[in-house]
DNA sequence: CTATCAAAGACTTCACATGCCTATAATAGC
DNA sequence: GCTATTATAGGCATGTGAAGTCTTTGATAG
């Protein structure tokens, strides 16, 4: 189990967005310099945080990416459900009655996690590093 | 990400096995039957578990499965970790300087989900529930 | 009008989970 | 010792999803 390279992606890619915040978008060209991967593929990612509402496009010349006016709001598990969707991390395969007692279990812990995730935003984490992404 | 099945039949196997504790051995036939799994590839699972000294096998007429006198110690993450693997959930793909700000914020959000399943025993589950697994 | 850029879709490749089948080894009961 | 039962091990098949490429289309600044 574990987390897709794409969330990486997303993860770096919007931390570096909150370091080059300014009013002029970041094309797709150097972000995926950035970080080692190819255009095409990590144009397919940020289609999908634009789609969420995180970040916004321009298309044509000098267009690109840039963040959104309420970015500040954003957490970790925001991103992350965008890219790995919402499905809880375990689904009982049997059908005994009515709840599964392990589920439970880890659900709850998968919850904990969540309630982490959920509570570091993207702006925290910015304040902190401000150096290189 | 999600846990894989193996994950699934290991634990609620474990729990089945604690609630038919006896001495007597139980078979794989059996306990596939139970989760409606083949025999074959249950016992593939079964065997890491063995390996991991979670339970013990016993060969030939009569022989199956059953724990292993330390087995109220064991936790819902010994079972996952067995079969999963121990490898951490998230691994950054950069090579920026020193260590990753984001993998440690997941990382962090990953021992809080580990801590939660590392407190809770397959003993403690097994009391609360007693009915059927 | 043209160069630049995002969006979308089809496609390939690869790894892994899931599962089956067969042979081998161990053991209880006769 | 013989036989039935059972775990162990290995290889094989299949499906699914991640990771990535390529191409076309559409939008836009200058």
């Amino acid at each position: 189990m574990k987390y897709s390279k794409a969330t990486d992606y997303a993860l770096h890619t919007m931390l570096f967005l909150t370091a080059a915040t300014p009013n002029q978008p970041i094309g797709v060209q150097k972000l995926a310099e950035r970080l080692g991967v190819s255009a095409t593929y990590l144009s397919k990612i940020l289609t999908k945080l634009v789609k969420a509402g995180m970040i916004e496009s321009a298309s044509g010349a000098r267009g690109g990416y840039r963040l959104k006016r309420n970015w500040e709001n954003i957490s970790f598990l925001d991103i992350i459900h965008t890219i790995e969707g919402k499905a809880s991390l375990f689904d009982c395969s049997l059908d005994h009655g009515s709840e599964c007692a392990i589920q439970q279990v880890v659900l709850l812990a998968e919850e904990k996690m969540e309630d982490h995730l959920r509570n570091q935003t993207l702006a925290e984490l910015a304040k902190k590093v401000e150096v290189d992404v």
